[in-house]
DNA sequence: CTGAAAGCGCTTACAG
DNA sequence: CTGAAAGCGCTTACAG
């Protein structure tokens, strides 16, 4: 076992100072080219690596960056850790990621850990729990600190950082529309409890649409799932009792129990019933009928905010504060649940 | 904008030395009970926390561990790294992911960023190509510089350390003699190339079951799939030219994309076609009909995984090197894709 | 051209 | 009871 060289260790067998090995190493030219050639010889022989802490610590920068979401095992978010983790890595930045699986005290306890020197810059989700009781004084105090944030998906107006958001409104608005364009008149919506920012924001694009088009808006056909686990009994009773000719769901996952719930009452999709989803995942890809999705690109999404936070950790500290939110573009995929 | 205080502002503010500012707070007996009171209000007052880069260089260790796997948006290796991260967080540890992609190259200059002093042990799994190439240099010799490593899923027996695996070739075994119990005899292979370690594992499993059961054991039934993109359209023909009556894939989602093309070739499943998948993942559960798959508890091989790797980090250095290999056990959940 | 010193933020054995 | 010193592994301004 050879434990990993210092560079006080190669001073020592080359008899000469730290300094001058360090400089060797970093090619100074205040060193001379016989010993930057014996010391670099050296070093690599020895397979010598600068140790990242120490420099951590002379730089005050870690070189990483803190990723903290509601959970993983979710296709949209993995989605974003790897578009945020190709950009890093590109950039010469490591990814430390924590789950505060949609639990404010998690997300407070994860947020102080990493923010205590262990990272440059924040990316992160709110969880359900944190939206619910908007309690950001975590995320405030960080910032203030003078570390940078950047949220993306679920966000807080009332925080005042970099964003990365789809519009909400707009793309729940379009879709449902195009339901409408296609004869629906009857056109149920499944979607979250209002405080998950990003249903609440479809919810209202729902809405817009139905009035826009002068459709009747009815609160009946309307589920705030709560509970996914006994949604399912509810999207039953929502699809029998409303005679609804049309469904959108904000995510995959309800669309998916809408459509097998439609199966077990004798409903084809998309003939007796058209379904539309928000995010585009794995199971909208492969369900039967596959799903018309609202395309949310995580990908790009983890590529955007990794770029804002590295560009504001790399730009002169002091410069303008004027924080940007950034759109990322939407689009619907038609797949065989709308005709 | 109230940067982060020091040991050093608060002895500066406080009028003493930086060891009675640290010793006061860690509770040191050594300090009076009135400075210790005057430092500690001090402290809770600026919110002071100990700067995590100066205790991991100070201590040697860093309390992280580094995740290198494959790709992240993939349910198993999703519900690996949550298996993970939540038996590390719950024992004070932090997590930080890298991908590899599926690269050789990008999984080992992943590994060195990582070796330097930026973690205190590795979780990983190894990419294709590296499986493929059987070149583990990398690996062992972050073993070597005494850095502990475990490998989960994909491992390779050339390398000498902990390991937490499911018995591929057991369960596979299993999943087809119980299709074989219901009275299939043509049973595909749907798997992927031999040097990916599972699937090798998986095919062995296959094989011997329907040897062991006396059945004809026919080259012309295994398709093994390369390139995910294309597999459709092999399959197809697999499901067409060789009349079949049930396949067992190496992955869901094999599976799916068999179901699919039966489909449309007018076979029913489970009716004319059996079908049974590895890993039961999120596609399987919402599929339609649903897949029968080998339960393959991503979650319970990442608490294992950690746990492994976090013992060996705090036992006594060196003990006993003795390296354990842990089975996850596996069992089927059936569901509608057999009868 | 080389090296001693100071410093990043902390801890702890030791001296006083 | 308090503080100076040494040290974790590195870099760099400065002296020689």
């Amino acid at each position: 076992m050879k434990r990993k060289v210092t560079l006080k260790q190669i001073a020592k067998e080359l008899d000469v100072s730290i300094s001058t090995v360090s400089k060797s190493l970093r090619n100074s030219p205040e060193i001379s080219e016989d010993t930057r050639q014996k010391v670099q010889a050296f070093a690599k022989l020895y397979n010598y690596r600068p140790n990242n802490i120490a420099l951590s610590l002379k730089n005050r920068k870690t070189k990483t960056i803190g990723i903290i979401i509601p959970e993983i095992v979710h296709h949209f978010f993995a989605t974003v850790i790897s578009g945020i983790e190709h950009v890093a890595n590109e950039c010469g930045y490591s990814v430390i990621i924590c789950l505060s699986d949609e639990s404010f005290d998690k997300e407070v306890l994860n947020m102080e850990m990493l923010a205590n020197g262990s990272i440059d810059g924040f990316i992160m989700s709110l969880s359900k729990e944190t939206q619910f009781k908007a309690d950001f004084h975590h995320i405030t105090e960080v910032i203030n600190q003078g570390m940078p944030v950047v949220m993306f998906d679920r966000v807080a107006n009332e925080i005042l950082c970099d964003k990365v958001i789809i519009d909400d409104k707009m793309a729940a608005y379009e879709a449902v529309q195009n339901l409408i364009d296609h004869g629906k008149k009857r056109i149920a919506l499944v979607t979250t409890v209002d405080y998950v920012s990003v249903g609440k924001l479809r919810t209202d694009g729902y809405t817009k649409a139905l009035l826009d088009n002068g459709l009747e808006f009815d609160e009946d056909l309307i589920l705030k799932v709560e509970d996914i686990d006994t949604c399912a009994e509810k999207i039953g009773k929502l699809l029998q009792d409303r005679a609804i000719d049309a469904a959108f769901a904000v995510n995959e996952l309800f669309a998916v129990i809408i459509i097998k719930k439609a199966g077990e009452l004798g409903l084809r999709v998309p003939d007796d019933l058209s379904v539309i989803a928000f995010t585009d995942g794995i199971i909208s890809q492969y369900s039967t009928p596959t799903i018309t999705t609202v395309s949310q690109n995580g990908v790009k999404m983890g590529n955007k905010a990794a770029k804002m936070l590295i560009e504001r950790l790399e730009s002169d500290e002091h410069e303008e504060e004027r924080y940007r939110t950034e759109v990322i573009e939407t689009h619907l995929i038609h797949r065989d649940s709308t005709k």
